[in-house]
DNA sequence: TCGTTTTCAGAAAACGTTTACATAAACGGG
DNA sequence: CCCGTTTATGTAAACGTTTTCTGAAAACGA
């Protein structure tokens, strides 16, 4: 390419760059010869030596998650504003897959990375984020040194429940998932305190568990309704899960939200198509991600920004 | 680190790789220098020097495309066998952001592309299938020089839709969307293939379009329906639609199936939640993203692969 | 013991850029 | 006309690897 347009390496990056002065002329003439030969730069040698990439990963365990999309959305439209590009990395909750993403970042083909979720350990999380920039953001682990972008899902749940209450409910089941995640510890803190600061006795036998998905929120409801044991209202921690305690409370003869009230978590698009209406609570994807992205920023120079806590809002529908 | 451990950087690259003979000793000594300063190899120096990065993309419009999802995990897959990584780039059909992502593998930041859907003209896939390697996966461009792997569009259109003619259905209408995709005009074609073929004459004004989601489709039925205009089926394109179709037919008192039959296209989630539970037509997505990834391998090989057509399937559930 | 092979490890080139430095030509002011 | 400054360009180092060559030492075989 140099050679063609008789010109130096040298010139090249500077006509391709637009930095430093060059004669009108072989401008031109690089111009023409990069568009004759279809050249552009290899970004291998161009990212080596400048020592950076301005790639970013997103590292999300599905793309299933419906919930995440906004956030990776909010994520990209901030990096695009800042001239970096985002390349997403889909985990399945594998450690090996994390591994190798992580290792993405710490082997320099990548800036930084934002974390939306992971089965990374508080140690792990501590020694990657010594290593490389990392923020998290919806899921954390709570160390003091990986700054995060989140909601406060005990005032989430909290507020959620005390609904459910204040409108007349008193036997309220909670349908979580069990995992180690920050989001179901402080959801199941946030049900239990609106219980109790409302004189409601916590009953464990009123916990079911699954896995986010309607079958398996189906499954539990229907296992539990077995038991005969009253309830008058469900509180799942996602909106799938709060979709198939409906569809299991319904079968069973009962109406929603007359003789059940549910309420979700996410306000995905499933809230909407249900029916009836799934009332829900609404977290702030958007923001969120933006959110992330300017906290990696300040971390890629060597700031440490502070956790940031952004609102949630209960949106009612037609099943409470 | 070379230093540190006394040798030199050949001999850590040797040891790191396992490549080549040296002496257990060194060795060991390598290894604790690695661990003792967390050393980890640059790999835009690696990838440079060894014009590979074992990273490919993957391009999709949008991540809350729930139907993408399983076809990527289908490539991620049979990628990880063959020691290769998946990067995702959502570009929501941003020009722009296409060609970034394209740029990537243009300019050896990784070593292939697969691409889910794009709003590349023929001119532009060829001219991008001439740089680099590049298939298309499920939604393609017929070029002849960009291997692609999908469905019979067109037949599984025809079998929706016949299976509902067959079941007695006359007037049947067709919700779709009004863009370039091969999908939306082969899934068109077996619609209308079908109605000839049983004696059905075909009439434009059945035809409705929306954007794949759920309320676009309820908007249109709630417009159809204000016409006053007798149907007794329903072929929507998607299942968010066909949801939204059911949705916007039940509230005008029409009962489901008996006097809509409604059938949708994805056998996604939505269709085991709704109520009633929707027939569909539903595509091998993992197949789909395996095939893709073996294709693409080819190609990085220098072969050309031949297209592929895999199998669709109808599946009935309680909409029709 | 002497040649021959094998084992080990370093030196240096190569990958494709950017950029600090050098230098030659052009220029302008006195 | 001379000298300092600017402009335009090339040279070469640097980024961090891998890999080819090369050579020294060790092992081996006769």
């Amino acid at each position: 390419m140099a050679k063609y347009a008789n010109v130096s390496v040298a010139t090249v990056s500077r006509v391709l760059n637009g930095t430093g002065a060059v004669a009108d002329q072989t401008k031109k003439a690089v111009l023409a010869a990069a568009q004759k030969l279809g050249y552009s730069p290899n970004l291998l040698g161009k990212n080596l030596r400048q020592k950076q990439t301005r790639v970013i990963l997103v590292m999300l365990s599905s793309l299933a998650n419906t919930f995440c999309s906004k956030v990776v959305h909010g994520i990209e439209k901030e990096a695009v504003k800042n001239g970096y590009n985002i390349m997403i990395c889909a985990t399945e909750d594998s450690r090996k897959s994390e591994e190798t993403y992580l290792n993405f970042v710490r082997n320099k083909m990548a800036d930084g990375i934002i974390i939306l979720n992971s089965t990374l350990t508080e140690e792990e999380m501590k020694e990657i984020s010594s290593a490389f920039p990392v923020v998290q953001c919806s899921e954390y682990v709570d160390t003091q040194t990986t700054p995060y972008v989140s909601i406060d899902n005990r005032a989430a749940a909290y507020d959620a429940v005390s609904c459910l209450i204040h409108s007349g409910r008193k036997k309220i089941v909670y349908i979580g998932v069990a995992n180690d995640l920050i989001s179901s510890r402080l959801r199941l803190e946030g049900y239990r305190k609106a219980l109790e600061d409302n004189g409601i006795a916590f009953d464990e036998s009123m916990l079911l568990f699954g896995n986010y998905g309607y079958r398996s929120a189906m499954r539990a409801v229907n296992n539990f309704l077995k038991k005969n044991i009253f309830f008058d209202a469900v509180f799942a921690i996602s909106d799938r899960m709060a979709a198939g305690a409906i569809s299991a409370v319904r079968q069973s003869g009962r109406r929603i939200p007359d003789d059940v009230s549910v309420i979700g978590f996410d306000n995905t698009d499933i809230t909407y198509m249900f029916e009836p209406a799934i009332s829900t609570v609404a977290q702030p994807q958007n923001e969120m991600g933006e959110a992330a992205f300017r906290m990696l920023l300040s971390r890629m120079q060597e700031e440490m920004p502070k956790n940031i806590i952004l609102d949630h809002k209960l949106i009612l529908r037609n099943s409470n």
